[in-house]
RNA sequence: GGACAGGUGGCCGAGUGGUCAAUGGCAACAGACUGUAAAUCUGUCGGGCACCGCCCUACGAAGGUUCAAAUCCUUCCCUGUCCA
């Protein structure tokens, strides 16, 4: 392949490369480079956000390059200051060392073992000794850190900047100059911290990594990043029939983003969808149901995919039910008289609400269905029977099993 | 150490003695419609009770004043800003 094709792959999907033509310089070496990566392991389970990441950097080691895996299980102590508006909690070391390991599994449902180097920033940092932490700090200054949109606000709102933030884009940057870095691929949030990476790299001697950052995924809102403790996140690890309906769930506008960042198709193709879904020839559903069934099939395999796929339709275009419905006994408790229970008891019991005045509220609403009826009337006695099917809103079923 | 501001339901945020289970927004849940769990509109949204009403628990904690307190007083805890 030609450079210029190379070039042409690296940047699909990249938001912004800081530093083209180096890296251009470096791809005509020929020699394999090392492409650092720095994960946060401030969670655990890895989520579609992650991996607009994760594939470009196996993409990057399709080109023959080397993945430096770093897992920043020394800054998550600090907890990155990026984008919030508030001094971050640590984590304790036993909640980093378990996201971490849980990454490490995970990370490899993509990228290729034998080019990925997985390391830990600890390594080196736990090692520092306050003389040379110091010395680190005088390489970078406050109004450079300052120039950090976040930190800046903060200032000036009045709200407090923990000293140890400061150190974190330069203890980031500092991994950077142990790796050698040739490259370094983040998101777009990251690009500051990137930035002290290349200036302290120069300072010691080296030269810059190129910066590759990738547009942030927005979550199942449509609106924030994608993140665990936004809790509008699909992780990898997600049971097909979830993920594919969670997909299903996004706001029509993320759709070609999606496509974009998370499959394979060609940019080419890409237009047309969309130039098709303007039109209104393309049917939006099918734009979407096309997305979830390939990001399932990623993750899941052929079978999985179709089988979410059909039980989907089932469920949610034809109304009828899925294919598992998690079982409940019910005993021949107090509240059974003679073979009949008050519906209220029956939805409490099986757990479908979590009290009887939400049992009610269903009810009023037009909720509970038993057996694909509607039932209306709160006063309802129901004539228990085993495998009789009792659903609250779309998505909760239960199948009674009686036990008497 | 001193001055000041603040701690309200899952979150944000009103409320400064009764009409407050507490406005509003977000989230969540349900219904309608559709093209899906999109969008839009409507409803629900502490718990209990066979429920169109009654009861219990709740506005940082503990006491107190009062017929009545999220609202006033005292002490304590916590958070933040500024000054030193």
């Amino acid at each position: 392949m030609d450079i210029q094709a190379t070039m042409e792959k690296i940047r699909r999907g990249a938001a912004e490369i800081i530093g083209e033509e180096a890296l251009l310089e470096k791809l005509k070496t020929g020699k394999p480079l090392q492409v650092k990566y720095g994960a946060d392991p401030s969670a655990p389970d890895l989520h579609l956000g992650h991996t607009v990441v994760l594939r470009k950097l196996r993409q990057l080691q399709e080109l023959g390059h080397t993945i430096q895996f770093l897992i920043g299980d020394f800054t998550a102590m600090i907890g990155d200051p990026t984008g919030r508006s508030v001094t971050r909690v640590p984590l304790t070391v036993e909640q980093i060392q378990a996201n971490a390991k849980t990454y490490q599994e995970q990370v490899f449902t993509l990228l290729l073992p034998e080019k990925t180097e997985i390391v830990y920033n600890s390594t080196w940092c736990q090692a520092m000794n306050f003389a040379e932490v110091i010395k680190l700090a005088a390489h970078y200054t406050v109004a450079r850190i300052m120039e950090r949109d976040d930190f800046t606000q903060r200032f000036q709102e009045g709200r407090p900047i923990g000293l140890h933030e400061f150190l974190y884009p330069l203890i980031q940057g500092y991994d950077s100059v142990v790796l050698r870095s040739d490259i370094e691929l983040c998101g777009t949030d990251q690009i500051f911290n990137c930035l002290v990476a290349r200036a302290l790299q120069q300072d010691y001697g080296q030269a810059p990594e190129v910066i590759i950052a990738m547009p942030l995924l927005e979550g199942l809102d449509g609106v924030q990043k994608m993140s665990k403790s936004l809790g509008n996140y699909i992780a990898i690890t997600e049971k097909p029939k979830e993920m594919y309906g969670k997909i299903m769930s996004l706001p029509d506008s993320l759709m070609l983003k999606y496509y974009e960042l998370l499959t394979d198709i060609e940019a080419k193709e890409l237009h047309k969808m969309e130039t098709g879904w303007k039109a209104g020839e393309v049917h939006p559903r099918e734009l979407k149901s096309g997305l979830a069934h390939k990001i399932v099939l990623t993750y899941h395999g052929k079978k999985q995919a179709e089988g979410a796929a059909e039980e989907f339709d089932r469920v949610f275009k034809n109304n009828g039910l899925p294919e598992d419905i998690p079982e409940k006994i019910i005993s021949s408790a107090a509240n059974v008289k003679d073979g009949k229970i008050w519906i209220v008891h029956l939805l409490f019991e099986s757990g479908l609400v979590s009290s009887k005045s939400e049992a009610q509220r269903m009810i009023n609403q037009g909720a509970v269905q038993i057996n694909q009826q509607k039932i209306l009337d709160i006063n309802t006695n129901v004539e228990l029977a085993n495998d009789m099917i009792l659903q609250v809103g779309k998505r909760k079923f239960v199948k009674i099993k009686l036990n008497m």
